[in-house]
DNA sequence: CTCAACACGTA
DNA sequence: CGTACGTGTTGAGG
């Protein structure tokens, strides 16, 4: 049976308009949203959805799963989700729009969606044409799952499509339903304290730069700096010099104004983005609810929007503080659970290298060993400026960075940066290799793969513009290393959940980004959640080097750190 | 109102 | 001239 979701506002976090169901001989069934939420119905669509139900199919289910999730119902029978199998398909399209899919895929086209005819009133506001291109979209989507799968097929991604990406929609629903509890005071206080600090720098920049202007706007901080200060450009963009903070470091001891504008630029981010930004999206409950986002980053990770929860700050103090402010229910208590440099590994097992992975087998810190390979000095001798350069040349690897964007970054000269490079390649071959296989082998097929067999294609490096060129060589070597990364973080996720059903636990998944998972876990049954989250994470894929999990609980996001 | 450009937070 | 994202702000266009 196939489902197709409409809605007044955005898909899963708005009023539900209706709902069609289509069956295999295309008749078509319309729930309006008035009663899809009575006891009747729910009790229906919870028979329906529970194990040995009909097998259901959609095109992006996620958003009715989680309004069912709101309502105490999961649903274990989603067999297909048409968006999820295009994005499979090509990841780097970026756009899955049911009707496109249905011309391409089945050559068919979706009945137009009617409004109230011409000259006729929509006396009740939901006119029988929502629920007729409902219903047309629910046999679209019966349409499509054949092709779509033969596609998926060509392509050997159906393991890849019926044990990780379907199982994990509702997985996300009902992490998106039950939301991240928030501490609205420690929010408000925050954003209280930055807009004063804000307001109190404003000040201070206007005084010293000799007159008032905005701030926020590059152009006009742009002249002032330039112009009326005649302190030196250090980079430009495509309409003019560049304010962004690494050009302000430069400046930093030509005029006091740098200082104060780089404090600006930090509380300010923080206020208007966390502070402001992150009270807006708390709903009714305390909670935020984010979506996430199974079909956009072209790498396989996740994305998270309304609000965006990976890139909650934590690097400087202040902005780890927001921290505090996630919180764990009354009752519970956060688990927090990382992969330890899970890039890193991966980049590890896929070039084989022996010296990286005895690196990783010692135990060791594997940026002070890499140091002490790259220099040619002892573990013990390794200064810190020598890890921290190795730390930046590891991560910077994975990216496909160059001598000159390293020099940037370390602050050296380019000839410095690529001896250390050299020095890198010549302490772990194996990597070179890889990297140079891998383009090499994406160049020939015009896509890479993850070991899990996700594909991107790779257009660009086909492209005669060499920058285009060397951009889609970085995105080649990026692709199987993020991609691996993340398609064994979303086998943890569903193992996570898979083991909590199984063992009847109360805790429960509430967020996750990138290589970390949240947990609320009732304090009585933290080791068991601990050794079950650990067991789920570590034992999610064989790589040639162990996947090591830091784990840590406590009150508040800040608080669960190890 | 929408859009591009810039800037900047995370993995 | 490092990959992958989403959001806030400005300023130009409509």
């Amino acid at each position: 049976m196939t489902f197709a979701a409409l809605w007044d506002g955005d898909a899963g976090r708005s009023p539900l308009a209706g709902v069609a169901f289509a069956g295999d001989n295309d008749g078509v069934v319309w729930i309006h949203g008035a009663i899809a939420g009575s006891s009747e119905v729910l009790a229906e669509l919870a028979r329906l959805s529970s194990d040995g139900g009909a097998p259901l199919a959609a095109h992006g289910a996620k958003p009715l799963l989680r309004w069912l999730a709101e309502r105490g119902i999961d649903v274990h029978t989603l067999v297909h989700d048409t968006e999820l199998a295009a994005y499979l398909v090509d990841p780097a399209d970026g756009q899955y729009a049911l009707d496109d899919l249905l011309e391409r895929y089945a050559g068919l086209a979706l009945a137009a969606e009617s409004g109230p005819a011409a000259g006729q009133l929509d006396l009740d506001g939901t006119s029988a044409g929502r629920a007729d291109s409902a219903g047309a979209e629910a046999v679209a989507v019966g349409r499509l799952v054949g092709p779509l799968g033969a596609a998926m097929q060509a392509r050997n991604l159906l393991a890849l499509y019926t044990d990780m990406e379907i199982p994990l929609v509702r997985v996300l629903a009902n992490m998106e339903a039950l939301g991240v509890g928030v501490d609205r005071k420690v929010l408000s206080e925050l954003n209280t304290t930055l807009s004063a600090q804000c307001d109190a720098l404003t000040r201070e920049i206007h005084e010293a730069a000799g007159g008032e202007f905005n701030v926020n706007s590059t152009p006009q901080l742009r002249e002032v700096l330039f112009d009326r200060l005649g302190l030196a450009p250090q980079r430009k963009t495509k309409t003019g010099y560049s304010t962004d903070a690494a050009s302000l470091e430069k400046l930093v001891g030509e005029h006091p104004v740098i200082e104060l504008l780089l404090r600006y630029r930090e509380v300010e981010k923080l206020r208007s983005t966390y502070g402001t930004g992150l009270l807006a999206e708390v709903a009714d409950d305390g909670r935020i609810h984010a979506t996430f986002t199974q079909t956009v980053a072209r790498t396989g990770r996740l994305s998270s929007e309304h609000p965006n929860l990976h890139n909650i700050p934590v690097r400087t103090e202040l902005g780890r503080s927001f921290r505090s402010a996630f919180v764990a229910a009354d009752g519970f208590e956060l688990l927090v659970a990382d992969y330890n440099q899970i890039e890193l590994r991966v980049i590890a097992h896929l070039a084989e290298d022996p010296g990286l992975i005895a690196a990783f087998e010692s135990g060791t810190d594997i940026h002070t060993t890499t140091a002490a390979r790259v220099f040619g000095v002892d573990d013990a001798d390794v200064t810190h400026a020598q890890r921290s350069q190795a730390k930046m040349v590891s991560y910077g690897l994975a990216y496909g960075m160059e001598a000159y964007g390293l020099a940037q970054r370390l602050g050296i000269a380019n000839g410095e940066a690529q001896q250390i490079l050299d020095a890198y390649f010549e302490a772990f071959p194996s990597v070179h290799a890889y990297m140079d296989a891998t383009v090499a082998e994406a160049r020939e097929r015009g896509y890479t793969e993850t070991l899990f067999g996700r594909r991107r294609q790779i257009p660009e490096l086909a492209s005669p513009n060499a920058r285009i060129r060397q951009a889609g060589e970085r995105q080649a070597m990026n692709a199987g290393i993020q991609g691996l990364a993340a398609d064994i973080f979303k086998v943890a996720l569903v193992r996570i959940d898979r083991a909590l059903t199984a063992s009847n636990s109360t805790s429960r998944l509430i967020l996750q980004v990138h290589d970390e998972v949240l947990l609320e876990i009732e304090p009585d049954g933290r080791d068991e959640a601990v050794a079950l989250v650990l067991e789920a994470m570590t034992g999610a894929f064989d790589l040639r080097v162990p996947l090591e999990v830091n784990l840590a609980t406590g009150r508040s996001w800040a608080d669960a750190k190890a």
